[in-house]
DNA sequence: TAGGCCATCTGGTCCT
DNA sequence: AGGACCAGATGGCCTA
């Protein structure tokens, strides 16, 4: 939180401030005489220039002459201290911009709920690698692999955010995981979600109700891979969302979608803004809020009882953190 | 209430 | 001398 500069005084009164200097003048001079300030600054505009003395009262020979404190001195002290600390403002409030414009150009993003400073310099920097091994080895890794390399290091929160972020839900990094469920050979989506007919539908042993999934009709999804490596489909209409990202809703339904509102102002050029959303493609919730599960719910496998998901959380985090 | 995050102040250091 | 940068200290706010 950013606040407007203020009146260095009300931090400090004025008279605290001389008698800061006037402290710390003291001490540097290794003088033990208790005088009040307006006697010091009194008595030192006039020996200013006499010759210093020292302790024995003998004159100083060697050494720098240190300048005495006067009342001037300390008033310029005092203005540039001031000054001094509102650039610090200024340039603390520099790096705050560009951490901000990091923040939309890294794959989560959301006005309301902002990263932290680390986490976002985290993940950025996850991302940059992750990006670097995509041209690095000349395709595209899996989804899942992606996703863990995003998510390396990063705090339990923050995972969970940017995997919402991605539509990848815990079942997914599971299957990822054992290596037993993801098909290679074919679309990472349509590995990690497989289209409602495919025979490899069945529910995997352990995960839970799978039983929205049932009713389910084809989905569609996008993702910064497609944005990355092809133009969007024109089916994903991410949804603008406008509260907050947190929390991180993997435990009900792994979507989340990010806010594009910024992304126009990088606009044209913005080729690596990562798009992800999970649209039904004729499905219920096209048109309505990622957070409104509709009656007829067709959600996949997404949608888990808290209670599974915390515990597919756990695991998840021995694969994060790993 | 503890811990995380943040903004700000502050003094030190380095550089111009 | 003065500005930029840095790191430590401090206090406020928020959340689990």
């Amino acid at each position: 939180m950013l606040t407007l500069p203020f009146d260095e005084s009300v931090v400090m009164t004025e008279s605290q401030l001389c008698k800061k200097y006037a402290r710390e003048k003291l001490v540097s001079h290794g003088k033990n005489i208790k005088r009040s300030p307006e006697e010091e600054t009194e008595q030192e505009e006039e020996e200013e220039d006499k010759e210093e003395e020292d302790e024995n009262g003998l004159p100083r020979r060697r050494g720098p002459r240190k300048k005495k404190m006067t009342k001037i001195r300390i008033e310029r002290i005092k203005v540039r201290r001031v000054e001094a600390n509102a650039r610090e403002r200024g340039r603390m409030h520099g790096l705050n911009d560009a951490l901000d414009n990091l923040r939309k150009v890294v794959p989560c993003y959301s006005k309301t709920q902002k990263l932290s400073k680390i986490e976002t310099l985290r993940l950025a920097k996850n991302y940059i690698w992750a990006l670097s091994e995509i041209l690095r080895i000349g395709k595209r890794p899996d989804l899942l692999t992606f996703v863990q390399n995003l998510c390396k290091g990063l705090s339990q929160p923050t995972t969970n955010l940017v995997a919402g972020c991605l539509q990848l839900n815990a079942r997914s990094f599971l299957m990822g995981q054992s290596g037993d469920t993801v098909q290679h050979g074919r679309s990472p989506y349509s590995s990690i979600y497989p289209p409602y007919h495919s025979p490899e539908l069945s529910t995997p042993p352990g995960h839970g109700s799978l039983d929205n999934y049932k009713t389910g009709k084809p989905y569609n999804y996008c993702s910064a891979y497609e944005s990355f490596y092809e133009s969007t489909s024109p089916e994903c209409t991410s949804p603008q969302f406008e509260g907050p990202l947190s929390p991180p809703s993997m435990n009900y339904n792994g979507i989340f979608s990010l806010k594009q509102e910024e992304a126009l102002d990088y606009g044209k050029n913005y080729n690596y803004g990562m798009h992800y959303c999970a649209v039904p493609g004729r499905g219920p919730l096209g048109q309505s809020s990622m957070f409104k599960l509709p009656t007829d719910s067709h959600f996949p496998y997404d949608f888990h009882l808290r209670s599974q998901s915390l515990a597919m959380q756990d695991e998840l985090n021995a694969v994060f953190h790993n």
